[in-house]
DNA sequence: TCTAGTGTTGAACTGCGTTCATTGATGGGG
DNA sequence: CCCCATCAATGAACGCAGTTCAACACTAGA
C-alpha cells in the first residue's frame, strides 16, 4: 500500500511540475495559481499540499529545472567553442545570454521566486552554480597561470555578475531593452577587455 | 473648495509616501499593507485610492525617492574623487555599492515593484537613468577620446550593468553573499580592467 | 438655515494561498 | 466475502491581501 501512495504521488509530483514549468514559461511566475494547477492536473488543490510544502516548494522544483537546463546550454557552447580561453567565456557569456532571451519567463522566475529570508540557497542551486564557476575559472586560470586561488575566485564571481547584469538590463524591456546583438556585444566588449585580450 | 481639498490631499500624499519609504526601508516592500498604512496615516483605506490609483503608484514615488537619493550619492562621490577618470569610475561604483548596502530594502524596492508588462518606465526613471549614465560616459570619453558615441553608449551602459549585477549578487545572501571589501574589489577589478588601467 | 454637490469613509467584494474536518479508498483478518 | 481500522484525497472554509463603491459627512453658496 505504501507502495502505491508512493508512486501515486511522486506522479502527482512530475506532473504538477510539469504543468507548473509550462504555465511559467508561457505566462510567467506571477500567473501560477493553486486552483489552475489543480484543475489541469485533475487533482484537488489539497492534494498540492500532499506533495509540495508550499507553492514555493513547487517553483523551486521548476526552478532546478531550468537551472539544470541552463547549465546544459552552457556546456554545450563550452564543448564546441574554440580554444582560446577568452573565445571560451564570450562564447559561455553569449550562451547564458541566448537561453535567458529564450526562455525568458523561466529564467525570471529563478530570481523572483521569494526566498524565505535568512534561508540558504537549496543544494542543487549552489551545486548548479559551482559548476558554472568551474567553466569560468577554468579558462581563466589558463589565461592568468599566476594569480593566486582566491583572486582567480573573486574575477570568477566578478565576471559572472556582469555578465548576469548586463543580461538582466539588456532583458528589461520596461528600461527600454537593448537588442540582443547589442547585449552580445557588451558581453563581449567585457569579458575581453577584462581578459586582456582584442 | 478645490484648494482645500487639493492641499489637504497633498498633505496625505507626502504623509503615505514618507510612512511607506519608511515601512519599506525597515521590513521590505513586501512588508507594505494599504490597512496598515491607512492606521498610522490616520485616514480610510478609500483615501489611499483617491491620491494613488493603486498602491503599485505609491510604491514608484518612494523609488523616485530612493533613486533621487542613490543619484546624489553617486553624484557626491564624483565630486570628492580624483581626477583621474578611471578612479573616478571606480569610485561612483563603490558609492553605487555602499548606497545599495546601506538601503538593501529600498534599493531592492527599486527593482522588485511589479512593473506592468509592456509598460514603459516612468520618466523621472529614465531621467534619472539619464543623470547616472552621464556621469560614466563624461571619465569614459576622456579615457577613449577616439570612441565614437555608439560605442560609447554601449561601454556606458555595459559597465553600469557589470557594476549593478556584481552589486546585485553580492549582496544576495541567499547565494552566500560577498563581504562588502570583497565587492569593492571586484568592482574595481573589472573597471580597471575595462578602462585599460592597473 | 437649507440644500446641492463634492469628498471621505470603511464594510463588502474578489482572488489568492493554505488548512483540516470530512469523505472515500485500501487491504489484512475473521 | 465481508468488515472495519487505517490512511490518503478532497474541497469547502479560513485568513489575509488589494480594491471598490454605496452611504455618509461636510462645505459653500443661496
Amino acid at each position: 500500500m505504501a507502495r502505491k501512495t508512493e508512486s501515486r504521488r511522486a506522479a502527482l509530483r512530475e506532473n504538477l511540475i510539469e504543468i507548473a514549468e509550462t504555465t511559467i514559461a508561457a505566462e510567467g511566475l506571477s500567473a501560477l495559481r493553486a486552483r489552475d494547477l489543480a484543475k489541469e492536473a485533475g487533482c484537488a488543490v489539497g492534494a498540492i499540499y500532499n506533495v509540495f510544502g508550499d507553492l514555493t516548494e513547487l517553483v523551486l522544483a521548476v526552478n532546478a529545472r531550468t537551472f539544470h537546463r541552463l547549465g546544459a546550454d552552457v556546456a554545450a557552447a563550452l564543448a564546441e567553442a574554440p580554444q582560446d580561453p577568452t573565445e571560451q567565456l564570450v562564447v559561455m557569456a553569449q550562451a547564458y545570454h541566448h537561453f535567458a532571451a529564450a526562455n525568458h519567463n523561466s529564467w525570471r522566475a529563478l530570481f523572483d521566486v521569494d526566498r524565505a529570508p535568512g534561508e540558504a540557497a537549496p543544494d542543487w542551486y549552489l551545486a548548479e552554480m559551482g559548476r558554472l564557476f568551474t567553466y569560468i575559472s577554468d579558462p581563466l586560470k589558463v589565461i592568468f597561470p599566476d594569480r593566486d586561488e582566491t583572486e582567480l575566485a573573486l574575477m570568477t564571481r566578478a565576471l559572472f555578475s556582469s555578465v548576469h547584469g548586463i543580461v538582466l538590463l539588456g532583458l528589461d524591456e520596461a528600461s527600454a531593452g537593448v537588442s540582443a546583438e547589442n547585449i552580445d556585444r557588451m558581453i563581449a566588449l567585457v569579458l575581453r577587455q577584462l581578459t586582456g585580450a582584442n
